[in-house]
Formats: C-alpha cells, structure tokens, sequence
DNA sequence: GGAATCATGTGAT
DNA sequence: ATCACATGATTCC
C-alpha cells in the first residue's frame, strides 16, 4: 500500500533540524571508520543529499563534513591546548558582530543556601515550560530569583526529561508556566540578547562543592574546552578530577553552564547527561558560531 | 592500540 | 560504612 516515501521529510516544526542533525551526527560518529560519504548517510536517512547538506548547514552554519572535522579528536586537543585558535580569532574579527557570543560573561550566578538545598527544594515554587531549541526539545525551569534549570529531550520524550529534573528537587512545587519560562527561553538561545544591563539570572542549587565546579564552568570561554582535571586544579583540589566529572554531571543548567567543554584529558568526548551526540552536536556548533 | 585495573574525592542511602 | 560515578594513569595482552 502507501508506502512512506515522505516520512522523514516531515518533522515538527521548532528545533526540528536538531532532529536530522542529531541522526547525522549519531551516524557519521558510529561509522566514523568507514568514512562515510554525504550520500551514503542521506541514503540511510531517506533524504537527498542535497536536501540534506542543505538542513545541516542551515542548522550548524558549517557543512557536515566540516563540521564531523571540528568534533574530531584534533580538533578537540587544538581546544584543549591554550593555543588560542587563529581560527575563531581571525572570523571574529572580520567583523562578524552578532555571533561572538561569549555569553558567559553575562550571566549572573547566585548558589542557594546550604539550608536551602538540605530542603531538597521545599518551600520553593518552580514554574517550568517546553521551548524549542537548536538541541532539541528544551525544559525550561525558573524561580522568582532566576533560571534554576535547563534540560534536553528528544521528540516526544518529554515526560521523562520532567521527571528526571523534578527529582532532583523532589521537595519543591511545580507549576506548568510557560509564559514564565518563555523569555528566558528566548534569550538563552539567542545570546546576542544578553547584555551587562540585563545579565541573565541563573541560581546554582546544589552542594557547596558542586557550586564550586559549575562556577569553574561558567569561566570557560565559549568555543574552548578544559579537562576535568583543568577544573579540579581550578577549584583548588588537584586529585579530586574524579568527583569533578560527579560534580559536572550533575549540572542542572546544561548549556547555559557550559558542561559540555569538559573533555577528558586526551580529548575524547565522555559523557553527557543528554546524550553523547548532543554534547558533540554543542561543541560543533559552537565552533561554528564561534 | 585497546581492554582491564586500580587509586581516588564526593555525594547519596 | 558502602557504593556509584560524565576520570586518569598504568599495566597487561
């Protein structure tokens, strides 16, 4: 009968390219060996391949295979050495204004009070929304004094990126909020909107050592990466990188606290909460907005 | 080269 | 006390 010829043509509207991305970056990855050409990957995805070049480099700013190159494990270690890219230097300079987004620098970040992460969120009233993102579906929490939590979710994979993130403040109360969450949402993908006037409000929940790591992430300069043997030396504790990577994972503001330029030492991508692909995917695209 | 192994600090139970 | 880790260095094939 019908077949679905169109069915991968389709995709919901909003951060719907993150979905043939993430797809393309998943294979490319798996099969890295193989070398696969830009066809042979459309072919698997049912596009064409122009199509397909086309969707991603709309997405990323860079074609596929440039930017497979930027997450490649060259690539990762030139980040890792301080020897400031000339790359990312020179496109910065040639006047690209808007994309040099170091958003880092404002946001404003508040920890909670030992007291108050002992509550487990009690007594504290959370208001979160869905949002569309360049990653996916994303989950957006807020607080009176600021963004307290930012997550990722595939398509239809939203109940379980509440849950996880109710959990972890199983005290506190919910509100489905999506005006609340919908500025905040806006201007954390578009970072050209943050400035000193109005810095973007995060508040760290968690413990006095976790804050310390996620503050150590915050002054990572977009478009660079550190290990987390960096981060354990920064916070004055050389030995502990092992609770360091604990201490990243457990980072309830992904992106906006940048977990995902922390490598391992030799440069190779660990973990990530959400998703291997979807840490590659932000630090493809960052160097590609970089 | 890569798999297995161990030393390790923190946080949750 | 004990266990699970988004690590890292070392030691085996």
């Amino acid at each position: 009968m019908n077949m679905i010829a169109n069915m991968t043509q389709d995709i919901t509207p909003g951060g719907s390219d993150y979905e043939t991305v993430r797809q393309v970056i998943e294979l490319i990855t798996e099969d890295y060996r193989d070398q696969p050409s830009l066809e042979a990957i459309a072919a698997r995805l049912h596009q064409s391949p122009t199509q397909l070049q086309k969707t991603f480099t709309r997405w990323a700013g860079l074609s596929p295979k440039a930017f497979l190159q930027a997450v490649t494990l060259d690539h990762a270690k030139r980040l890792l050495r301080k020897e400031e890219l000339p790359l990312l230097e020179t496109s910065i300079e040639v006047g690209l204004s808007g994309p040099s987004r170091l958003h880092d620098l404002f946001v404003t970040h508040e920890a909670m009070s030992p007291g108050e992460w002992k509550a487990r969120g009690g007594g504290l009233t959370i208001r979160y929304g869905f949002h569309p993102s360049p990653f996916g579906i994303a989950l957006v929490m807020v607080t009176d004094r600021g963004l307290a939590g930012l997550a990722f979710g595939d398509i239809d994979d939203e109940a379980a990126c509440l849950d996880d993130m109710t959990c972890r403040w199983p005290n506190a109360e919910y509100v489905a909020d999506r005006q609340a969450t919908m500025p905040y949402a806006e201007r954390i993908f578009e970072p050209g909107k943050w400035t000193e006037d109005q810095p973007l409000r995060v508040v760290l929940i968690g413990t006095d050592f976790q804050v310390r790591v996620w503050e150590s992430l915050l002054k990572i300069p977009f478009g660079t990466a550190v290990t987390y043997s960096d981060i354990a030396n920064d916070i004055g504790k050389p030995t502990a990188m092992r609770a360091v990577g604990a201490a990243v994972g457990a980072n309830p503001i992904s992106f906006v606290v940048p977990c995902h330029r922390a490598l391992g030492k030799s440069g190779a991508l660990t973990g990530y909460h959400w998703g291997l692909t979807r840490k590659r995917a932000m630090l493809g695209w960052e160097s590609a907005h970089a």
